[in-house]
DNA sequence: GTTCGATGTATCGTTCCGATATATCCACAT
DNA sequence: ATGTGGATATATCGGAACGATACATCGAAC
């Protein structure tokens, strides 16, 4: 039930589906996939590692191939078939936790893996997700027009501009996505590097 | 050394200091301050609450003034000097820590109660943390330019635009502060900017 | 006259995560 | 050769955070 967890889970099983990768250099990447400030920390990681692999989703691998010149002894996890089944499952899942920023961000960072209409529902998703919040802001906002100070309404603004930019971006991909534009590169082997939207105003 | 809890309590204070109150109603209150979509947990505000008091920064007022007719016993929570000393103390503390989202998002709300020089301090350690974060997301741009998909550049186009965007709005905050813009207003006087302030930066 | 939703206080158990311990390797200076 | 520092690498602990939930009262609608 682990909410920032499951963001966890998914965006490990998607960096290990590219190529199997050891622990530190799993935590580099994920720093760079999901959250620009955030940290992931070790304290966290392992812990996710060790749920995966009970559930059968990944292997650890220790002695790869021998790593020229007696190398510091190493964990290589690797994705089993189960693991890659639950990956391609979880990706495609629907539901109002899948419209967190953290989820959000890990499913649009694996999009080249999925098809377009699952792509297209997860857009539209996260784009009803904040016209949700927009409303209740611009609701409490009109509730609330006791005198609020000149900074208080200026973040309110800011933060406003923020999201409902946010939701242009959404339906500008949303667009291109029903027009065919973004097919599918022939083959999805890069190296993801991605960071997740915004959205700060916390 | 609680990260988010400095935060917390800081917006406590910050809440009492206009009017006693209980915990229901400071735990709504809270929810529209910081964060839209965050919650903020009765697990999280008690404890709070209870630390602030055993601090002496607040007092609980069990009895508060006969509430009309038998209401349900509520505690009113009240600051006490020491407390208002620490918030004011709190406020204009500088540092890497207080340009963190919560915490700049907390001292931004409190703005009416501090000096022009303290909000341009403020300001200015947010938007260079804003502006680190640029530059190294810029760097591992370059640096691993292989190929990444289609999503993934939209997605790291669509950030970096995203804080050159709060950056360009920290910019002009300081300037108006700097011109002496944005003066508080002596009491009450409802403030003449029913007209919103253009700003069409793009 | 009772069900329902808002108000109100409080805690428990899990999860999260910062700090830290441990260890090897390499580059460079001493 | 020796030392110093930084990158690589795995792992855990203790405390903070928080979702879920229990409990209790009230006003209004049905």
């Amino acid at each position: 039930m682990s909410k920032r967890g499951a963001a966890l889970e998914l965006a490990v099983l998607g960096l290990l589906h590219d190529a199997p990768m050891h622990g530190y250099e799993l935590r580099k990447q994920l720093n760079s996939l999901l959250g620009w400030g955030r940290v992931l920390s070790y304290g966290t990681l392992y812990p996710c590692l060790k749920t995966l692999g009970k559930a059968g989703y990944i292997v650890a691998d220790e002695q790869t191939g021998v790593p020229a010149r007696g190398r510091r002894a190493r964990i290589v996890y690797k994705l089993t078939a189960e693991g890659k089944e639950h990956f391609a499952q979880s990706l495609e899942e629907s539901g109002p936790a899948t419209w967190d920023d953290d989820n959000f961000g890990v499913r649009f960072a694996f999009f080249a893996r999925t098809d377009s209409p699952t792509r297209v529902r997860i857009l539209e998703g996260r784009r009803s997700r904040l016209e949700d919040r927009l409303e209740s802001v611009r609701l409490s906002a009109l509730r609330g027009r006791e005198r609020v100070d000149a900074y208080t309404r200026e973040l309110q603004r800011h933060g406003l501009e923020s999201v409902e930019r946010e939701v242009r971006w959404l339906t500008e991909l949303i667009d291109r996505e029903r027009s065919g534009g973004y097919e599918d590169p022939p083959e999805g082997t890069t190296t993801p590097n991605a960071s997740k939207p915004d959205t700060s105003h916390k």
